[in-house]
DNA sequence: CGGGTGTTTGAATGGCGTCAAAGATTGTGG
DNA sequence: CCACAATCTTTGACGCCATTCAAACACCCG
């Protein structure tokens, strides 16, 4: 029942803060979101959540901790499709998506809470509920577009760029939820699982790691990331946007509560 | 004007004989494929014919040639989503996917055909029209899941398995629409765009693909690609199923006629 | 016939994987 | 609270897969 660590944003509100993020929000919009209180089903580290065996599609929200989207090939290896953070949606897409159907399992411990009613009520009253709705599409659209940039990962940047981009992802999702301070954060992605999602081998991740903290860009210990140069990660991985998030924020203000 | 080579099902047959393949069509809904017809627009090789310039998203059905889905990376490399044979639809999704907004640029010379006017009908009409629905779905989703199977070749296979998995992906392909005679099939992408498509260098394309015919699993001349051992090449890339497609053709004959 | 594009080949370099083993860290039970 | 196991990280040595550079060869088209 104990969260992980610095959990700022507090269940739904998670969602909130995600969907004000992307598009304004109706003040009975924010309403509907903050009073809908479900309990939290949790999933132990290394669980699978969904997939082949468990086609459940209800659509329900990350309240915490991290898990990903994997397919293991015929030769046994593991790929990692994407991280699904806290706040993010699984089957959160009112259509079906080849993504939807992928297994999910948990990294760390998660906890989950069915959304279904919240979709339900937007459905039946989209008059009232425009805003969630285009927000939620947008929040699919999102992720979908990780999909493509890590696809790019894959196949057009060597190990460096690799890391340096994923870790800047990694990063600016976080800070959309809060969950960054002074540029740290939970990171529980093992140097593994690092090269299950980048494609790389473990000891080579270890190796670029280290190269990459001896450039005083990152440093990682026990857990957490320390993000010490985005400038000179983002110049690293080809990407033009350093800080492009989180401005719709203070237009919304969703979440009271700031980072302590 | 002149279709590039063995063009078996002309124009909007193709769609209809894709929608067939997933799902069974009801005599109405074969008509309504039937007897649509519009003028096709022609795309040069090599032109871009949608992209971020070009925001329009009218569903568009390729109806000769090939086309790819593509994204240059700040770098300057160029990266292959997907590849786009005849059938295929550009767009056809009724909801907004970031598949949908990245660059099409035409291969071969692309003969297009706007389909906006059948998707409308089956929209207003969905009781008569159940089935085109939900094959164009299952279009959208396969479309999707061939983009995941081409994450894990880009993350998890070497070269060889990942040529491998990606001939036999677009000989199924061309199977499926009738574009495959005696095992054969044009293949108009340049090793260099093999490469583009795989995350491998053109001489290293070169290399793997003299050593599969070395093996007698492949032949390619002239731009045309002969599969010579089908289950050769499944086995090495590794992938279980060697023929799991066309079979529900037999089950909704739309199309009369066969190959020469 | 000549230019452009695509294919093929060689040689040299290096990125990255594999094998192996030694630290470091975390968690668990005594 | 310590000991131990399990997991994760780190490092070295070695070798292969793949890229790069460079140049020759084949093909298509005007």
């Amino acid at each position: 029942m104990v969260p992980e660590a610095p959990i700022m944003l507090a269940q739904i509100q998670l969602l909130a803060r995600r969907l004000a993020a992307l598009t304004p929000l109706a003040r009975e919009e924010r309403a509907l979101l903050l009073k809908w209180q479900r309990p939290s089903r949790c999933y132990m580290a290394g669980a699978q959540m969904f997939g082949a065996q468990n086609p459940q599609h209800h659509p329900k929200l990350i309240v915490s901790g991290w898990a990903c989207r994997e397919r293991i090939s015929a030769n046994g290896k593991r790929q990692l499709l994407s991280i699904l953070l806290p706040g993010d949606l699984i089957h959160g897409c009112a259509n079906r998506r080849a993504l939807d159907e992928v297994e999910v399992v948990a990294i760390s411990n998660v906890h989950v809470m069915n959304i279904s009613g919240i979709l339900r009520e937007v459905e039946e009253h989209p008059e009232h509920y425009a805003g969630i709705a285009r927000g939620l599409s947008l929040m699919s659209l999102a992720d979908e577009e990780r999909f493509l940039d890590h696809m790019v990962r894959l196949g057009s940047q060597p190990a460096p760029q690799r890391i340096a981009g994923f870790v800047i992802e990694l990063y600016q999702r976080c800070r959309l939820i809060d969950y960054v301070s002074a540029c740290s954060f939970v990171m529980p992605l093992t140097q593994e699982l690092l090269g299950n999602a980048l494609g790389l081998s473990v000891v080579h991740v270890n190796r670029v790691m280290r190269q990459l903290k001896a450039e005083q860009l990152i440093d990682l210990h026990g857990g957490i990331l320390k993000i010490m140069d985005v400038a000179g990660l983002a110049r690293l991985a080809d990407i033009d946007m350093p800080e492009p998030v989180a401005l719709r924020t203070a237009n919304g203000p969703v979440c009271d509560r700031a980072a302590g």
